[in-house]
DNA sequence: TGCCCTGTGTGACCTCGGTCACATACAGCC
DNA sequence: GGCTGTATGTGACCGAGGTCACACAGGGCA
């Protein structure tokens, strides 16, 4: 066992408490921003255990057009993996890190096992639970909600300030560049933000919120 | 026990083979067409086993609008139902009956005793995994195709006529019943299908296929 | 200093999907 | 037959979002 890694992985993945020869076979390495762990034409792997830094899971459209469909922080684990695993399905979107990331790689037998333990069944289906809730809260919000509303939800949360091109934000919601500055110009306009290159800061929260929730 | 039900259980749901102590548990028990098995507020009642029949697993905008986010078969388990579980989040969908339908309903702690057994954890993982991709194809549709494809696919796979109303067409894909109508002539222009009161009949599957397919 | 690359601003234009307000049409039932 | 409720047809109109084709700006770097 990795011995530094260890502590830190009991810490995040508390689940994994009763499962110490797991732990003996598991050995974090650490992958520079941008990296894909997975993609859709890829067979799986296994499954990722975050430990630092962070996965964004997304799928592309054939012209190129991109959405995301959620992110993986530290503590949680990759479950769009499984697919290919347990339904004979191939992988149906692809992994790529925003930051440097440590992770672990769970082999698929590894996580049978593991599975055995009722902790860990606890925390896999909560994972799972959560995932299926988020997923069917964003085909709510792309189906039925506008895209401002879209735009200044992903906007709130980051801080007073977030840091990133009009384009990533484009692939986050699922549409192009213009239409993201042609909102955010609308949102300048009316004092909710401020803007500059690679940088959104918020003005206004309040009113960022009530265009968030619709209205 | 219930003696009729238990081997026709057991066939459509080979994983409960090694819990006999859950199958003596079981009541079946029948609802007819419509029946709303739970709804966005509700709190969780349990896992719905379908024996007979099918449920349709649905989301509504505020506005009226509704959106099919997949069906549950005989042989299958509902699983949206676990999010409010498994992840204490609130009920993300409702289910309703197409038609009557027999199912019994396993309670949350049946559940997780089940879950000790191996060939029960598979099953459940591979509905899991199955939904999730289920919903991500479900998201890729919505974003990026156009419901003319959308409403090819779902006339397809239904035989050669579907008996259906536009209005309950509209509300599988999270649209209004006048696009459904003007695409639905539109098709029957192109010798695609051939409409009458609550029926489509296909002509031209592979016309429509086509069109599904993006083009 | 000039160059190049990335990020951004912008306006003209188009299409799709949605809304509204109707008019029929058909079935069952009295 | 006439009544009523559900299903459907339809045309005018609109707005959101997407596409295209640019111009422009700023920073890094030779």
């Amino acid at each position: 066992m990795n011995d530094a890694a260890a502590p830190e992985l009991l810490t995040l993945y508390p689940a994994l408490t009763r499962l110490p020869d797991l732990l003996s076979g598991l050995t974090p390495m650490t992958v520079p921003a941008g990296t894909a762990l997975f993609r859709e034409s890829d067979a799986c792997q296994g499954f990722p255990l975050v430990l630092r830094g962070e996965v964004r899971v997304s799928r592309a459209a054939p012209n190129g057009r991109e959405l995301e469909l959620y992110r993986v922080a530290p503590g949680e684990m990759c479950l769009v993996s499984s697919a290919s695993l347990f339904a004979q399905q191939p992988l149906s979107a692809r992994g790529i890190t925003t930051h440097e990331t440590t992770l672990c790689l769970l082999a698929p037998s590894q996580f049978r096992a593991a599975l055995a333990d009722e902790g860990f069944r606890q925390y896999v289906l909560g994972l799972f639970a959560a995932r299926m809730a988020e997923l069917t809260g964003l085909i709510e919000a792309i189906a039925f909600q506008k895209l401002d509303s879209r735009l200044a939800a992903a906007l709130l949360g980051h801080g007073p300030q977030r840091k990133t091109t009009h384009q990533a934000l484009a692939d986050e919601l699922g549409t192009v560049r213009e239409i993201v500055s042609r909102l955010l110009h609308r949102f300048e306009r009316d004092g909710l933000v401020e803007l500059s290159r690679e940088s959104i800061a918020i003005r206004d929260s309040a009113g960022l919120r009530r265009i968030a929730a619709g209205g």
